[in-house]
DNA sequence: ATGCTTTGGTTACAGATGTAAACAAGAAAG
DNA sequence: CTTTCTTGTTTACATCTGTAACCAAAGCAT
């Protein structure tokens, strides 16, 4: 069985936020940290927490009166899914015209250039092995 | 005067595509090529040429009773906005990082990389100059 | 036991989005 | 000139999103 095209609005990843910094956790914690970090009602946060188990992205337990959720993808499934996603509609598909429409408009630091260098590096050593 | 913060839905994009691909195009053309490319109906187009032209994506030029319309925005641009929504949101602004997310599930092309090299050490010449 | 508190569930409601029918004013045809 | 076709505008409507009030059941305090 599997899951695939989770899609997340804004507002649902400012939960899976909350969730995949710390998890479990339960209905109450999780709308204190929304409150902490949004302002927003409980109300609101239970809803999307709702809205998210219907759609799959989070596990809920419940346990006599109190409810548990924890994040049923993992955070990089679903950043890699819509940059995908973007990829695809607004580079056709490639990556380095992404990365040089990006560095157009504003070099990148030197850290992050070694950084890309270095993934460039290890995926030649991976291509021919 | 400056018009950041245009995001398109993903129908919008799609009529959008369809004027960067070729402008100015009156009405008619446009409702002709999103019914081939997509099978909508003349209103489906034209209220998403309204929205677009209210959200100032599009301009629209009317000469007597026949409208043309061309897009306000490069396509680049709209493209680069996005990723750098997608990037914050989703990778903590790390360019390095995405590029690492997505490389795990599948390596570049060869193509890519050269692509990538390339922009790599053009940034690092304007980088000291 | 009886009433506050905590917790999750149900309902609501305005604005955005996808999709399109209905309508009106000008152009073209007979 | 009437009828018909074209072209753009208004209105419509279901679904999705953001945001939250209201409700009911379970716990706790008196």
């Amino acid at each position: 069985m599997n899951d695939k095209h989770i899609a997340l609005t804004e507002a649902e990843w400012t939960v899976m936020e909350c969730l995949w910094e710390k998890a479990p956790r339960t209905g109450r914690e999780t709308v204190a940290c929304l409150d902490a970090k949004m302002g927003w009602s409980r109300s609101t946060t239970l809803t999307l927490l709702r809205r998210l188990e219907e759609k799959g992205a989070v596990k809920g337990d419940t346990e006599g009166s109190v409810k548990t959720f924890y994040p049923s993808i993992a955070r990089e499934e679903v950043a890699v899914q819509e940059t995908e996603n973007l990829l695809e509609r607004a580079y056709k598909g490639s990556l380095s015209l992404l990365v040089s429409s990006l560095t157009k408009k504003q070099n990148l630091p030197q850290k992050e250039i070694d950084e890309l260098y270095a993934i460039l590096r290890e995926m030649e050593g991976k291509n021919h092995d």
